[in-house]
DNA sequence: ATTCGTGCAAAGACTTTGCATAAAT
DNA sequence: ATTTATGCAAAGTCTTTGCACGAAT
């Protein structure tokens, strides 16, 4: 991603970079990710500043975390995803895709007694670009 | 958990004791889980064996991984549990508990050129002892 | 001048591993 | 005696944090 952003404004330091690299990618991002996509425009930032700005971008509410089975989190602009949707991994390349929909119905599945208040669910595969 | 077996049988050592625990509990568990219920029965037990032994039945394919989003593994019994099934994690008491049947239609929710090999399904609320 | 952001290195949490010792065969 | 398992402490990985410096206001 490249830093179009005037240098006056506080967009030229590394956060701006950090935003974005989310700005210009679809897809959750994971910290090592964020940090290889930054380096293209600001070749020193460092992951320490990757991190400090992802959790700054989550308290802020901008970012969300995309919490996967097995893997790291990711992180992926709140705004710009609906409600409820879940995710595709990429067991070749490793990346992570938006699903769109849900169209499960789960009460059956929940145990006498217990009460359900959030799923996720998380589809394994191959991508498009690893077929 | 109780260490029942003669002194002289492998059972007697640490690993015994890990199993022991995976036999008296129908709950996936995480090493912490485990290493405090194996110190019920041998005191002394350090969390090594306890990685150690979990790492060494699962390349024996009596236990079986449980990946979680956002938590920490947990393992279960390979044998014990059907084909394919979903996990419920309490987010009051942190436990998982298996639940039966999967039951839900996937293929509307993958994106085209996508092949879908797997899925993961976890569900997160309230269990009986919480609510 | 003061406030805020950053890189670096150190510290944390969780898991794995090397090594000397203890147990089993 | 030889092989296998264990505890402890050290090392690894991923993430967070302290600190001094640089940038913004």
């Amino acid at each position: 991603m490249k830093n179009t952003t005037p240098k006056t404004s506080r967009m030229t330091r590394q956060r701006g970079v950090v935003v974005g690299v989310f700005e210009s990618n679809p897809r959750p991002l994971a910290p090592e990710e964020v940090l290889n996509l930054a380096k293209l425009g600001q070749p020193k930032v460092s992951l320490s500043t990757v991190y400090r700005t992802i959790k700054r971008l989550l308290d802020d509410g901008w970012l969300k975390t995309v919490e996967l089975p097995g893997l790291s989190p990711r992180y992926e602009i709140a705004g710009k995803h609906h409600s409820h949707h879940h995710h595709f991994v990429c067991i070749m390349c490793d990346r992570t895709y938006d699903i769109e929909g849900c169209g499960v119905n789960l009460r059956p599945l929940v145990p006498r007694g217990f009460k359900l208040t959030d799923h996720h669910l998380t589809l394994f595969g191959q991508c498009g670009s690893c077929r």
